[in-house]
DNA sequence: CGGCTTGTTGAAGTTTATCAACAGATGTGG
DNA sequence: CCACATCTGTTGATAAACTTCAACAAGCCG
């Protein structure tokens, strides 16, 4: 495999992509720019917002709620598109921040459909990662809705290990993580004192450990099991393909 | 506006379509099936499984987790289209039940491509639907994720009528509603005892009532600002439309 | 160094779950 | 059409999970 981009590679471990369809996808990334960590790429209600394949860095999509707190519904690492849903309906619904600095692709609306009438498939491959990405969603809608914190932390971070082993980015044994402690409250639906005490105990069972940046997974089997996690919902086979 | 399917008017309310484009929706209403409340029309993992458009009865996706839990993802109710992510995974992601006896039109993949095939703005309308369905996952997520057991009651009972009276089933005041207090729990990740005790709440303060299989709505203004609910995120203008 | 964010811990308070009991409604077979 | 079983709704008492407040330590950046 030569040396593709994130989102190509990622794109090809699931859709069948000839040489020619990943040099397409490649050159989507024209519009390099450089976000730095903290202020916002994208802001609800904004109009005409670009979409991004994010090459470099991690971002959060986040929505606001009137008391001041904010409910985190993913997070984007190297590789993922961004802002679909924002572009097809012409106004951001939610916001968009960059967790870390970010180098990202903008992707115009019309690059886009010129990209996926030259080649349907791509269009097929592109449709296919929204969907997992939807399916993600659904899932952390359960956690939150039917697990308890300890289940839903575990869940998160092995998710986490999963999409990130995807893009090269860890292993199962553990990876980089950007993510502060307030910042996994806000995405778990718990406090960030609940977040701290919640990581302890799993620390203090041997389980996983999250310092310093770097998670650390010590007993895959065993955080398995806690967070009935089930890896399906993520590496579903292509849609349609032959 | 002729006598439409709830599914046609429902798409016709956001993407300006042609009757022609009207009457090939409706041709999609052939495999036109019925399914008895309770007993599940596809079930996680099940492989190759057909979409639907519901044209009669309510009926809910849900998960179940390993402790015999379950969380509701969505209800969706005439009109609205199901198992499209399904679809295109060639495998259910989570399991469908009627709530009530339902009416819905099977749809095969390949009628669906067909359709797009010959009118790409269809296949727009759809796309736009589906993205509708995510923001309300997304709001789903939020308020399970942030809100407290009555803002999120409240602000269920909100968008349920705003739907329902998308499709005619409901208007300001209220709408007759199928749902026990165990789906309602399931769906709001709540226990139905507190699902019980809020609902009384609310009724006490002469906000709502939930009683009989009917959702009266006394106080609109209160109950959205309780519930800070903002409907923008329902009735986008359609995508990309000219 | 000094200021700021992040992480850590204890104590107290709130929200929500669980358990249990019963009433009312709904449905089923005899 | 009644008798019985089963689901749904209601309420009280108790327990668990999680939040909030507060204080301070540790890391990070200008």
């Amino acid at each position: 495999m030569a040396n593709r981009s994130p989102f190509a590679s990622k794109l090809g471990a699931f859709v069948a992509l000839s040489d020619e369809e990943m040099t397409l996808l490649d050159r989507l990334h024209v519009r390099r720019k450089v976000f730095p960590a903290g202020r916002d790429m994208v802001h609800e209600g904004q109009k005409n917002p670009s979409a991004y394949i994010l090459a470099s860095g991690w971002v959060c999509s986040y929505k606001l709620l009137s008391g001041g707190t904010r409910q985190i519904v993913d997070f984007q690492i190297p590789g993922d598109f961004l802002g679909l849903r924002s572009v097809l309906f012409r106004t951001a619904d939610h916001n968009i921040e960059p967790v870390t600095r970010v180098e990202a692709s903008e992707v115009l609306a019309t690059d886009l459909l010129e990209t996926f009438s030259k080649t349907p498939r791509l269009a097929t491959a592109v449709l296919w990662a929204a969907s997992r990405d939807e399916a993600m969603v659904v899932e952390h809608l359960v956690g939150i809705g039917r697990r308890d914190a300890k289940e839903r932390t575990a869940h998160f971070l092995l998710e986490l290990g999963s999409r990130l082993k995807l893009v090269g980015l860890g292993s199962a044994s553990g990876y980089a993580c950007p993510l502060s402690q307030n910042l996994l409250a806000d995405a778990l639906g718990l406090s960030a004192v609940h977040v701290n005490r919640v990581l302890r105990e799993l620390r203090e069972e041997g389980l996983v450990t999250f310092q310093h940046g770097r998670v650390e997974i010590h007993d895959l089997d065993a955080l398995v099991l806690l967070a009935d996690f089930d890896q399906t919902y993520l590496d579903h086979d292509g849609p349609l393909l032959k």
